[in-house]
RNA sequence: GCGGUUGUAGCUCAGUUGGUUAGAGCGCAGGAUUGUGGCUCCUGAGGUCGGUGGUUCGAAUCCACCCAACCGUACCA
């Protein structure tokens, strides 16, 4: 044993959880949930490791002084970099690269996986969790992008949320794109601005579009006193923007998508400058078309604007996107572990990376996709006791009242037989008395242990106490040596009737849970 | 990264103007009950007072630096 001075403290690394029975039971169904969505569209599991070379994850090559940034990096032998991936996108396009002549294309495919981030962990954030990802790889047409979209709709009811309870928001970056153009922000010297742009677009909901405004111009002051540099737009600009990405600009009713004449005429007037007009504007006008076609095809399909709705608002990851990109977001009220209330925001989402297969080839490798935050979806569900908790019975325990070989043998036969019926079942294996034994059972949540001791086993018998129905019994005594001596829920039963009684036992708490 | 708040037992927290051996509740372990999980009573284990250095006869308490957690903000491919 450790001496005092030189034990291991027992920690666990920030922004990292162990994950208990309750957990991965939860995640597990719910990932089947998914799976099963997924491959109802057609979709194919493939899974890659969790450790790729840095340089095939993306444009993050450490450096001697940062080797961390972001991702989780290391040396191999030979010194090439390695990291363990931070989605699981840039996997697959490397998969896709590298096996491409053997795939049929479209190439279809999900996976589900950890992924990790190193950066600073907040509340429902981490730097390991959990994506379940789905990719059309090899296709320019929107009918792919459309497809995603309904996909996460039916995801979502998969799950168990229903209709209003959630809202696919779909937006397309050419036509973010366009109206940077339009305003005067195209061209690579103001790349940076542009960013700057959409990072505020990105923060609508949460700071509304007075703080919005604020980031888009000079600057912003939290509460903390921190400043945080705006865009430098000037008032005309900031105003284009932010009616451009402004809600009346929501698909509304029934209608398809329409871009709304504000956009068309009232933009140039904006600039004061009515020579240029967005429907002028080729990124623009092609965006508005492809979100036109996505509106037109989920209609089709009969997800209505309650389900999937274009958001000019959306902007998601901001780098490798191309087109049409989409959110997932759940819209009930979500309490917090402290009893407040929060806006949960994206659960998932995903959108078109043109660029990323590309990357590895020499030739154009259209593709689109989505990705399901599983960790995210369950706080929220859990918070909002949307999580079904299909309770796992905990074993039945036998306990050891005498533990000389013979006895042994026989508690462990009457597991066995336990077992055999599909009975979870354990022999207690503690060294521990008969009190110790009961409060081991009861901390499992057994619903029942088997007692034989000398004269049970005389008698050929055993009893088996009932702990649900004991602990109920047991509210109504007060004094010990009565609830002893009454053994509330406790019965006999010959020893070859015992699979057959612990099962009636199962089947009477059953009933009780259902009731 | 920046700003703020907070660090005393497994958890929640007391701890006076610096003064002997740092406390409580809950939880945990054992016993009352050699064969019964709850209740009650009794007993016990568990702390380098976040760390290091300094001031002082004396520091959980005062000072400096560091570390960590939380909140806000930035970043988030």
């Amino acid at each position: 044993m450790a001496g005092k001075a030189d034990k291991v403290k027992a920690r666990l690394p920030r922004g990292l959880v162990d994950r208990h029975p309750a957990d991965i039971r939860a995640v597990d169904e719910m990932v089947a949930k998914i799976r099963a969505v997924y491959e109802l569209y057609g979709f194919e599991p493939v899974e890659t490791p969790l450790i790729e070379y840095t340089d095939a994850l993306g444009k993050f090559l450490p450096d001697q002084d940062r080797p961390n940034e972001g991702v989780f990096s290391f040396q191999d032998e030979d010194e090439q970099w390695l990291s363990l991936r931070y989605d699981l996108t840039a996997p697959l396009a490397r998969f896709v690269a590298e096996n491409f002549e053997r795939l049929p294309k479209p190439y279809r495919s999900y996976r589900a996986g950890w992924v990790f981030r190193n950066e600073k962990p907040g509340p429902g954030r981490f730097r390991q969790f959990m994506q379940v990802d789905a990719d059309t790889v090899g296709t320019p047409g929107v009918a792919a992008d459309a497809e995603m979209c309904m996909m996460m709709a039916d995801v979502m009811e998969a799950l168990g949320i229903a209709h209003g309870d959630y809202v696919i928001r779909v937006n397309n970056r050419k036509v973010l794109d366009g109206v940077l153009e339009g305003i005067r922000l195209g061209g690579d010297e103001n790349a940076g601005r542009r960013l700057t742009v959409l990072r505020a677009i990105d923060k609508l909901d949460k700071f509304g579009p007075e703080g919005v405004r604020e980031l888009l111009g000079k600057g912003r002051m939290d509460e903390s006193g921190d400043f945080t540099k705006g865009a430098g737009l000037d008032e005309a600009q900031c105003s284009v923007v932010l009616e451009a990405t402004a809600s009346e600009n929501v698909l509304s009713g029934q209608e398809n998508y329409k871009p709304g004449q504000m956009l068309l005429h009232k933009l140039p007037d904006a600039l004061g400058d009515d020579r240029y007009s967005l429907a002028a504007n080729s990124s623009y006008m092609d965006g508005i078309r492809e979100l036109q076609e996505i509106s037109s095809l989920v209609k089709s399909a009969g997800y209505g604007p309650d389900r999937i709705r274009i958001d000019p608002s959306v902007v998601r990851g901001l780098e490798y996107y191309t087109g049409p990109v989409f959110e997932a977001e759940l819209t009930f009220p979500v309490t917090n572990e402290k009893g407040e209330t929060v806006q949960f925001g994206s659960v998932g989402g995903g959108g078109r990376y043109d660029g990323l297969v590309s990357r590895f080839r020499g030739e154009p490798v259209p593709a689109t996709g989505i990705s399901i935050g599983v960790s995210r979806l369950m706080t929220a569900l859990r918070n909002l006791g949307k999580l079904e908790t299909a309770e796992t019975v905990a074993p039945v325990v036998v306990l050891v009242m005498d533990k000389e070989t013979e006895s042994l043998s026989r508690y462990q036969k009457m597991v066995s037989e336990l077992r055999g019926a599909g009975i979870r079942a354990e022999m207690y294996l503690g060294g521990a008395g008969m009190k110790a034994q009961m409060k081991y059972a009861d901390r499992r949540g057994s619903p029942c242990v088997v007692i034989q001791g000398g004269d049970e086993r005389e008698k050929g018998e055993v009893q088996i106490k009932d702990l649900v129905e004991g602990k109920r019994l047991s509210e109504e005594i007060e004094d010990n040596v009565t609830w002893r001596e009454a053994r509330p829920a406790q019965f006999s039963v010959p020893e070859g009737d015992l699979v057959d009684a612990v099962k009636r036992v199962l089947q009477a708490q059953r009933q009780e849970r259902g009731a």
